[in-house]
DNA sequence: CGAAATTCGTAACATGTGTTACTAATTTGC
DNA sequence: GCAAATTAGTAACACATGTTACGAATTTCG
């Protein structure tokens, strides 16, 4: 409301908030999407193997709670993920699901690949200075809170 | 490369920056979606139409150029928007390419949606005070830029 | 000028992603 | 304790999205 970095006009895309995090969102991730495919992995195998790395035993639907993936997607991946031998379906107490676990190479390749992608991440924030970074991330964090929040208003009404 | 909040630990996918962006930039996404959707507009539509807006006429080929669409994509959403009159084709010197020009409805619609847009925009960027707006914007900037310098490295090599 | 190379857009195909519906298992509540 | 409702996961389908190949038009350069 400072109406002065708040312009009304007709509207720029490329000044466009929520497009630019698209497509820098999207830059990212094909890049990093690059560093995955030489360990053969896609995103979403990528994505199930960190939350299953997270824990000794986890079920689909933690990773399904966790992730911005819906069951189908996680039920997908898992199952080219058990093919390659990288994770291990063990049956649970409740016998709906599944407990997965990281399989030893599964392990080994989730090492090296959150390697890369630490320092892929590394690398883009060091071209922050210290104090921009920290105000980066924590405004990243408010959006988070401010888009969460809404998304709640809007699932609310007919509950 | 200050240490401090540069951990290097197995890797939170909570935490981890590129992730983070992803998942906010799908829940603008979505909700920006939704509101399109009142006007009858997909988001491919949307973007085309808020680039036609910028000039008195463009080729399809100045679309994908100022978007993340391909060829193909680009050519569909101008097929429907033409088929609802909300843009018009028009020969142009180069007969290999339209120009394509908003039809009076198009403008219309374009003019409530972008309103929208730029409200729901202003709503959220309003949840970051002044000087963290700022900060935040110079730190978006920043990586974008840090981005497409990576993209053009990979890019080069072969060139 | 005219043949070769390039560009724009689209069509046809392949692939991926989301949606709906179903089965098996468990929990709830009478 | 058993019928009804709920949950986990998957299969089968529909739809969207990317890829490759092409036809038409134009530009380049011998």
């Amino acid at each position: 409301m400072s109406g002065e970095t708040m312009k009304d006009y007709p509207l720029d895309l490329a000044a466009f908030t929520p497009y630019r995090l698209v497509v820098l969102a999207r830059a990212m991730s094909e890049q990093l999407g690059a560093l995955y495919e030489s360990e053969g992995l896609t995103i979403p195998e990528w994505r199930v193997l960190a939350v299953v790395s997270q824990a000794p035993s986890v079920a689909a639907r933690d990773v399904v709670a966790r992730t911005p993936m819906d069951k189908m997607a996680v039920s997908r991946a898992v199952a080219t993920l058990e093919e390659k031998s990288l994770i291990a379906r063990a049956p649970a107490a409740d016998r709906r699901v599944s407990s997965l676990k990281l399989a030893a190479k599964g392990r080994a390749v989730f090492d090296r690949v959150s390697a890369i992608a630490l320092r892929y991440e590394a690398t883009l924030l060091q071209t922050l200075g210290d104090e921009e970074r920290r105000a980066f991330l924590a405004g990243l964090r408010t959006l988070e809170l401010a888009v969460a929040a809404r998304a709640r208003e809007n699932a609310a009404p007919q509950a």
